[in-house]
DNA sequence: GCCGTTTTCGGCCCGACTGTTTTCAGTCG
């Protein structure tokens, strides 16, 4: 629904729209997106509907069509003078609504493949605004959409800023590089990289040289702009990179500005109007300063900027515009977890299946990192590439880890565990004997191709009534990029794992963000035991878990809403009791 | 199309860069 009330907005846009009107469908997108509650349910009472902020009379008959029929009558309309097609094009570089109508009703364009024909034969020439240096600009713009159109994940990008970053950090005067944009915000995949650079290098009288240096970097594929202070590339793999030198004195404004979300810095410019104030990347300022009084009331920090507005600072994961900042007025922001939290990590892999180390190196470098308690988890026997575990080897690898428990001497607790498939239809490929060893028996779905939505959700239910499965092992399936989760009844399986006490794993590697943000905040809100683990298949994915802890930030997790801050002890009693019949 | 400590009309965030417009429109973030 989100999708088609933003696609609405672009028809209208090209439409030539009032550009107001159009904002209030983008935000309406927004504000259904955000929701955690089905809209369905909310489609039979307008009161609720109405009560969503930029959902109005209008917007809410909207909804309901979209929920009844699939579209809506101002849709339909747009969609007869114009083709879905031509939302395409606006993806390309210097392409926007104007272009895009005055390419349907000049040369009757719509799509890709068309107009990549007209401007490699010439064609655009006779219109406006279309010198040579555009069309070369939009061909390359068409190859680049069709080599890469996607997003980079987080890990990636914030490898590729480290990367730029050094090489910044080589020009004298140049101090302090702060990746801005999504990847501050931490989003699970940014569309491109932000970074925002000071020193002495960056004063307006002197910028121009170091400008000059960032345009020649080696690395750059394309340098789509130069400006004062700011430069824009791309790299060979595509992605675009926005550099920006800026003076100490207003670089909190900056980093505020260029960490977004677009949504939060325009809900707070609004905020700063409504006291008197101007907000923009440079500064904070009075409206009308008095005689001889200073305009500028805060620059150089983000926290003078938001105390100045009457708000605590706030987290950068938070800025989606989705309640913080009326929470950091009234100061009530949550105290959001961090990674010196974390005191365990209960799921992760050694060369006894598809691992890249030992037992014992995994528990020393667990150590290494501050764990209190590690469970090693490997896999079972249907996994048959990965050499999974039979129950034969699955009970002598316990108790291989209660050796290296013992070696540790309580410095870390080393627990036995296993992550058993879920068969097709939901029962575990180990016997209940083999369970019963392992302290920690995390239940994953390997397999689920094209499986209608009601039989995962019977084979996940199936599964998590099992006894001995204590917590279910990254739930969605999802490989960011790569593949789509699994579709089930998420919030009938959260709640019955609530009710039973089975934990609900966050998958922490980037490539397997399993819970997002929306479904973190679902599971907190149906009661349900939060879990978040690397999934580690080395050493160094250990160091993934910061990743997973960035994702419970977003939704707006505390320390106590996540079972691996706990103690050891209150660990285990965490999860569900295990059968009693075990004994002692 | 939404919204209201300026409440049913008249506002709605702010600035930089590009290209070719000789004064600024369109795009972008």
């Amino acid at each position: 629904m989100a999708r088609l009330l933003d696609e609405t907005a672009a028809l209208l846009e090209i439409d030539a729209a009032d550009p107001f009107r159009v904002r209030s469908y983008r935000r309406a997108a927004e504000a259904v997106e955000q929701q955690t509650t089905p809209l369905a349910s909310l489609v039979d009472d307008p009161k609720q509907l109405l009560a969503i902020a930029g959902i109005g009379k209008g917007m809410a008959a909207n909804i309901v069509d979209l929920e009844r029929t699939g579209s809506m009558p101002l849709r339909d309309e747009l969609l007869t003078k114009y083709r879905p097609s031509m939302l395409d094009l606006l993806r390309l570089p210097s392409m926007g609504p104007k272009t895009v109508a005055l390419l349907f009703s000049a040369l009757q364009i719509e799509n890709m493949d068309q107009l990549e024909t007209a401007a490699k034969e010439g064609h655009l020439a006779k219109l406006p605004r279309f010198g040579q240096k555009q069309v070369d600009k939009l061909l390359k713009g068409i190859e680049d959409h069709r080599r890469n159109s996607g997003r980079f994940r987080i890990d990636n990008a914030g490898e590729t800023a480290d990367k730029i970053a050094a090489m910044l950090r080589e020009f004298p005067g140049i101090e302090t590089i702060t990746p801005a944009g999504s990847l501050r915000r931490g989003r699970e995949t940014v569309g491109d990289l932000d970074l925002l650079v000071t020193g002495p290098a960056c004063e307006a009288d002197v910028v121009s040289a170091a400008v000059e240096y960032v345009a020649t970097l080696p690395l750059i594929d394309v340098l789509l702009a130069k400006g004062q202070n700011k430069v824009s590339f791309t790299l060979r793999n595509g992605l675009q990179v926005d550099v920006r030198l800026l003076p100490r004195a207003s670089y909190g404004a900056a980093l505020q500005y260029f960490t977004g979300s677009k949504m939060h810095n325009v809900s707070l410019r609004q905020k700063a109007l409504k006291r008197g104030y101007t907000l923009s990347e440079y500064a904070l300022a009075r409206l009308n300063p008095e005689e001889g009084e200073s305009s500028i009331v805060a620059a150089a920090t983000e926290e003078e900027i938001y105390a100045a507005l009457g708000m605590q600072w706030i987290a950068p994961e938070l800025r989606e515009n989705c309640g913080e900042l009326e929470a950091a007025e009234a100061a009530t922001l949550p105290s959001l977890i961090t990674l010196d939290d974390i005191r365990g990590d209960v799921h992760m892999h050694t060369v006894a299946t598809d691992g890249a180390f030992t037992i014992r190196e995994m528990a020393d470098a667990a150590l290494a990192r501050g764990l209190k308690y590690i469970a090693i988890t490997d896999h079972s026997k249907n996994l048959a590439m990965t050499n999974g575990l039979d129950d034969y080897r699955a009970q002598a690898h316990v108790r291989a880890i209660q050796a290296v428990d013992a070696e540790m001497e309580g410095r870390i607790r080393v627990f036995a565990g296993i992550e058993v498939d879920i068969l097709q239809d939901g029962s575990l490929d180990l016997e209940d004997e083999t369970l019963a060893m392992m302290d920690v028996v995390v239940g994953s779905v390997h397999s689920a191709f094209q499986m209608p939505s009601d039989e995962m959700t019977a084979r996940l239910l199936r599964a998590i009534e099992n006894p001995y499965l204590r917590i279910l092992g990254h739930p969605t399936g999802r490989k960011l990029l790569r593949r789509d989760p699994y579709v089930f009844d998420m919030d009938g399986v959260l709640r019955r794992c609530a009710e039973l006490g089975v934990a609900v794993e966050h998958n922490a590697a980037p490539a397997r963000a399993d819970l997002s943000d929306l479904n973190l905040r679902k599971a907190k809100a149906l009661g349900c035991r939060i879990s978040v683990n690397t999934d580690a298949h080395s050493i160094d994915d250990l160091a993934k878990m910061r990743f997973g802890i960035t994702q419970l930030r977003r939704a707006w997790l505390e320390p106590k809403d996540v079972i691996n801050t706990l103690d050891v002890d209150a660990f285990l009693s965490a999860l569900r009791p295990r059968p009693a019949h075990v004994g002692a």
